[in-house]
DNA sequence: TTGACGAGTGACCTTTCGATCACTATACTA
DNA sequence: TAGTATAGTGATCGAAAGGTCACTCGTCAA
C-alpha cells in the first residue's frame, strides 16, 4: 500500500512533469491530483528532486528492459512488406501508449537541465533506433532483401525521419493521422530506393 | 537608448529561456545580468509573459525574413557536391550560431506550452527544411542532378537525419565535432544513392 | 488488548517569486 | 532656466513555492 502510493506518486509526476516541466510542476498540485495533501507526498520522497531522481531511475530502468538488450529485438522481417508492417505497429504504439509519449516529452524538456535525461533522450531519440535498425537492416541484407550498403547508415537514414514525425506528433496531437500515413509513406519509399526487388 | 535596453532584455531573456526554460527563468536573475534591478525591468515590460510574448514575436520576425521567402533560398547547386558543400554550410552555421542555437532551444522547452511556439518549432524542425530542400531538388532534378522522384519525399529524407544531428548538438555540444563529420557523411550517402552518376 | 508503526492531515515556516510604487538622477525641451 | 519625461533604484507586498512537524487514525503483531 505504502509502495502503491509511492508508484502513483511517480506516475503523477510523469504527467505533470511532461506537460509543465520539473520547474512548472509544484508539489501541491501533484498531490491534489493524487487526492493527497502536499505533506503526504512527503512521506514518501524527501524531495522534489527525489521525486526527480526516482521517476529517471523509473524511465532508465524501463528503457533498459525494452530496448536495451539485443535479445529483445524485433524478429528480421522476411519480406520488404514486412519492414513497413513493423514499423507501422511499433510506430502506433509509441504514439498512442500514454507513458511512452509522456516520458518522450519529459526527457525533451529536461535534456538541456540534467545529465541522465540528457543521455536518455540520445538514446531514445537517436541512438538507440539506430542501433536497432542497424541489426534488422544487416539481417535483411543477409537475407537478400535489401541491397549492400552500410546497415548503420540505412538505420540512421530510416529512423531519424521517422523519429522527426513521431516527435510531430507529440508537439501536434492533431497531426498524428498526418503523421502516421507520412511515416508510411516514407517507410515504402525506403524499400522502394533500397530494396532489392 | 530605452529601446536599446527593451533590446537587451529580450536577449538576456533568449538566454535564460534558453537555459533554464520559461518557469525556471526569474526576472530578479535575468535582470541582474544586465546590471539592471528586477523594477528596472519592468520598467521596459509590464510582465514576464510580455517578455515571453516580445521575444517570440522577435523570434517569428526573424524566421520569417530568413527563411520565410522564397527568394531568400540558397541557389541550387550545379553538381552533386554542391549539395554536399552548401549543406554543410548551413550547419555549420546552424549548430555554430549562439543565437540560433538558443532559439532552437527556447523552442524545444516551450512547444508544449505556448501555441505560436509550438508551431514556430514544426516549421523550424520539420517543414520549413522540407519546403526549402524541395525546392532544391526539383531544381536538381530539373538540372539532372538527381535522379527523379517525389522531390518532397527526399527533401524529407535529407532534413530530417540532418536535424536530428543538429539536437544532438543542442543536447551534447561536446559531440559536435562528431556529428558534423556524421553530416556530412550522411550528405554523401544520399547523392550516392539519389545522384544520377 | 495494547503498543508500535506507517499513511495521511493541517497548520506553519522560510524563501522566492512576480509585481508595485514612491523616489532620484539625468537628459532633453520649451 | 524651469519644467517634464524617462531610466533606474530600493523598499515593500502578497502569493506561491518547497519543506517541516506535531498529531490522528487505522492496521497489525506480540
Amino acid at each position: 500500500m505504502a509502495n502503491d502510493t509511492k508508484e502513483r506518486i511517480l506516475a503523477a509526476a510523469l504527467e505533470m512533469f511532461s506537460q509543465n516541466g520539473y520547474a512548472g510542476t509544484n508539489i501541491r498540485e501533484l498531490s491534489a491530483s493524487l487526492g493527497l495533501v502536499k505533506s503526504g507526498v512527503y512521506k514518501h520522497y524527501e524531495s522534489k528532486e527525489t521525486i526527480w531522481n526516482a521517476l529517471l531511475d523509473q524511465m532508465i530502468a524501463y528503457y533498459g528492459e525494452h530496448f536495451g538488450s539485443p535479445e529483445r529485438l524485433p524478429p528480421v522481417p522476411d519480406t520488404p512488406e514486412g519492414l513497413v508492417t513493423m514499423t507501422m505497429q511499433m510506430v502506433n504504439f509509441t504514439v498512442h501508449d500514454e507513458k511512452v509519449v509522456m516520458t518522450r516529452k519529459v526527457l525533451t524538456l529536461e535534456q538541456f537541465r540534467d545529465d541522465r535525461a540528457r543521455e536518455l533522450a540520445t538514446k531514445h531519440f537517436l541512438t538507440g533506433l539506430t542501433e536497432m535498425f542497424t541489426r534488422i537492416f544487416t539481417g535483411m541484407m543477409e537475407k537478400g532483401l535489401l541491397r549492400k550498403d552500410d546497415p548503420e547508415m540505412l538505420a540512421f537514414a530510416y529512423t531519424a525521419p521517422i523519429s522527426a514525425l513521431i516527435h510531430l506528433c507529440d508537439r501536434e496531437p492533431e497531426k498524428t493521422e498526418d503523421a502516421i500515413r507520412q511515416i508510411e509513406a516514407f517507410s515504402r519509399h525506403f524499400i522502394a530506393t533500397y530494396g532489392m526487388n
